[in-house]
DNA sequence: CGCAGTGTTGAAGCATATCAACTTGGGTGG
DNA sequence: CCACCCAAGTTGATATGCTTCAACACTGCG
């Protein structure tokens, strides 16, 4: 059931089996959201925390006159509102891109980890410093890439972080989200991005139709995005 | 000497008096760094952690063709690469924008208060989860607010976050920062960001000379940025 | 069958980048 | 002490990327 934390957290240290007992033990409920609605809402002051076991999720905050900017996507095995546990208050929400299937924690049962279990406490921590990274990249996308190459190393690294979870088969993914979604978590226009879009399917670097993104060309995407994976922290040491 | 740091960590929970002083104890080795030169580089893997005590740092990223993105601001209080005490590879520099005194405490000491005080740990996790915060408000002003709006939102923030740590005197704070960098933090040309904070003089909200703002009507400027500090988790309560 | 959401396209307008020139002020060497 | 220089700020002109608006095609669904 929680396998897909178990390799989120795996391929970044090892983990006892007594800890993944403890994880199983205290990811207790289960559930599904369905496609377009919240998991958590802004200002919501939950007493869980949600793990995403398959599906598609994304952070977003709306602006006064109803725009909307998406701050992170979320996929199988992210703990995905983990902080909430110490941030209290939700400052933005969460919502289901896809349906769903997710697990949640009582904040009681992690705040026990934290004083029991120090490396489990520590692995959990560096979960939320990798969003934090990912956060930092998106930054660096939307400051200082080209539309073309801020799209190309989003498609990058989220097939990075799908093969982790083993959602990537061959040079494929699914990729259940609308041009519209797309565009909120980029900042820009549905129009700007579907010409974007088109440029890099014109260059023959990757096809996406029926929500699948499948990639032709990774040396070339790779290059256009400037991809480093370091960020993403793969490395298997310990911490 | 490191009281910044306590009144960032006491604005969010309290701390007792053991915990600061199992802090002082390991924020051992104190000295400076010169204004423009990297306190910690991109690629490194640093033993120790660097706590800021008084200047202006930033974090950053270079692409190959030589342009820089400020994906942080880092203040006096902030423990600017605890992060790296897990992530252990740094993915991008961090630079000294002013002279800076820092102190530094080593990753084995870290990972002591980790296994021995439970609650001192989430205050310390707490930190980076405020870091991320910030990152993905600058996701949002970067995507979707125009950039006066970024502008502003950007002074509103560094205003509350100065004040926290009693950098602020009256309604005016030090920036020692030229506009190169600003630019690189807000992700535009430095023309344009003249021309922005021009239009935000012009407007009679706040003015900007000898490396010192001073906001003139918080209400405005405020408003400008629909500023929202909801995410800075400036509660005290338990966590 | 009609309708709503999604994708696509072209045209026009605005925001931002780029380029180039000029000013200002502080620091430094002659 | 002056002359010069360099970094930072400012300004205007031009070019480009991106948004907005509007229209149309396609699809799944009630």
């Amino acid at each position: 059931m929680i396998e897909c934390l178990f390799a989120n957290l795996e391929c970044r240290d090892v983990l006892s089996e007594e800890e993944k007992a403890i994880l199983r033990a205290i990811c207790c409920r289960a559930s599904t959201i369905g496609s377009g609605s919240d998991i958590v809402s802004q200002g919501a002051r939950p007493g869980v925390s949600t793990l995403i076991i398959d599906g598609f999720a994304a952070r977003y905050k709306l602006l006064e006159d109803g725009r909307r900017q998406i701050t992170a996507l979320q996929i199988a095995g992210d703990f995905v509102d983990l902080h909430a546990f110490l941030l209290k208050t939700m400052d933005h929400g969460i919502l289901a891109l896809s349906a769903c299937s997710i697990v949640v924690v009582d904040h009681a049962d992690l705040r026990k980890v934290t004083e029991t279990e120090p490396h489990l406490t520590r692995m959990l921590w560096l979960d939320t410093l990798k969003d934090a990274a990912i956060h930092r990249e998106w930054i660096v996308a939307m400051g200082r890439r080209s539309s073309k190459a801020q799209l190309a190393h989003l498609v990058c690294e989220l097939f990075m972080r799908l093969s982790v979870v083993g959602r990537v088969v061959g040079d494929s993914f699914q990729f259940p989200v609308s041009q519209t979604v797309l565009a909120d978590v980029l900042g820009m226009s549905v129009v700007h991005l579907n010409k974007t879009l088109q440029s890099l399917r014109g260059d023959g670097v990757l096809t996406w139709a029926n929500h699948q993104i499948e990639i032709l060309d990774w040396a070339a995407l790779r290059h256009i995005a400037e991809f480093d994976p370091t960020y993403l922290n793969l490395q298997r040491e310990p911490r």
